[in-house]
DNA sequence: GTGTGGTAATTTGTATACACTTTCAGCCAA
DNA sequence: TTGGCTGAAAGTGTATACAAATTACCACAC
């Protein structure tokens, strides 16, 4: 999912980012992420279409997207608004994460193969020189890194269904902002954590590599809430 | 979301159903439901729209909440067919389910009110109606109630994601097949699990609370796939 | 007979026009 | 001044027409 939609004229490297649907999705929620549509902000479709440079029936189907992922409300006939994370919701939401990113480490303990090793232990080096890169660590190695860790592992478990509703779970949005109140501390005892569990799946130890997980993902929880205010 | 209006707990009792795209959902959820489409089957969107007497506009926005809540799955440029559920997948279901209506549990344990544990009590009341009603039990009012509690300890738990999450993984197919399943034996365990559920609500024990909700789901699936072929 | 290419038919994706709902400003009456 | 009514303005919901993409089919070459 790519959020990112820097407003620099870029090729359009990809062929089919001529979607028009996708551009305003993509539009849609740079906007919000970066801050020029805020909490709460009224979402008119036809501002949005001048916005994004397509017509109302694409951006339609975009806020639908974005509201089935909770970054906006759509109420009916009263339109869309700019979705409102209260702490509590937050909370919420990385209590989820951990139980079912648990229950993720689990079954990847269970079916993991060889290389789905070798991919995790790679991720977990190159997620070390992120974060020991010099002057100061590389936070946007280290999203890709660690995106691509628990990527890993959800793809071992091999469940549809757990994918899809993770994935509506690890808001874009959270992921970054937890990277971004991270201290060095806080990132090398992540990826301890990620080491951990990397121990537990080669030992096939399903309970351990879901307590780990748990650990990891609440601790995630505990960083971003300290930073917070 | 609201696919049937059971007559237990309705608190919209605004009749727009002269919304062409709910009457669209409702009416695609039916079928699909009653097995005029089966898993597999291609959904063109004409089609729908005459089934549905609706233009192809709110058939796409139909389609769309069914493919958020996974009844169908839609690729891009190919239309959607029905989802097929492969037995894992319903497994991973329900365990999903589990963990997630027991953290509803857990949490609703420290929140709950009096008149909560209130409601709750008549709905198990009225399930023990249904369950030894004569000739034969009342399965219709059995899911109305029983989907009553769940929904109340979910509103207890007061956790606006929680609810939409959960509300994606119980989908009425499941829900209803498992009665379908379910012996009166089952059906008498299972109330009993309730009644343990508002014991440890009452006694604000979220620990306990828990884990009861989670064998609860557990039995609920285990009284699904035992009957299943 | 099989594989390949190209064109036509079907279907999805998008734009636009219109209908209906909500909202709010303005006005009248109490 | 306040309360409620009315009607216009704004915005969402729906229908339809058109564009783009995929699929099916048939001719043709090998």
């Amino acid at each position: 999912m790519a959020t990112q939609h820097t407003p620099a004229n870029d090729e359009d490297a990809k062929p089919t980012l001529s979607k028009a649907a996708d551009r305003a999705y993509d539009t849609i929620g740079g906007l919000i992420l970066g801050g020029h549509f805020k909490p709460g902000d009224r979402l008119s479709e036809e501002e949005l279409s001048r916005l994004c440079g397509v017509s109302r029936t694409p951006v339609r189907d975009a806020l639908r997207r974005l509201a089935a992922e909770y970054f906006v409300v759509i109420r009916p006939n009263q339109g869309a608004v700019v979705a409102v994370w209260k702490r509590q919701d937050i909370e919420d939401l990385f209590h989820m994460r951990a139980l079912l990113e648990g229950m993720a480490a689990a079954r990847a303990a269970s079916r993991r193969n060889d290389d789905c090793l070798i991919q995790l232990e790679q991720c977990v080096e190159r997620i070390d020189k992120a974060v020991n890169a010099m002057p100061e660590p590389d936070i946007a190695a280290f999203l890709a890194e660690n995106t691509a860790f628990h990527r890993t592992i959800l793809d071992a478990a091999d469940s549809p269904r757990l994918s899809a509703t993770l994935a509506s779970l690890i808001a874009p949005a959270i992921v970054a902002r937890t990277a971004e109140h991270y201290s060095q501390a806080d990132l090398r005892r992540s990826n301890e954590h990620h080491r951990e569990v990397v121990e537990a799946l080669r030992n096939r130890d399903a309970q351990l590599a879901d307590s780990i997980m748990q650990v990891h993902i609440r601790a995630a929880a505990n960083s971003y809430f300290s930073k917070q205010d």
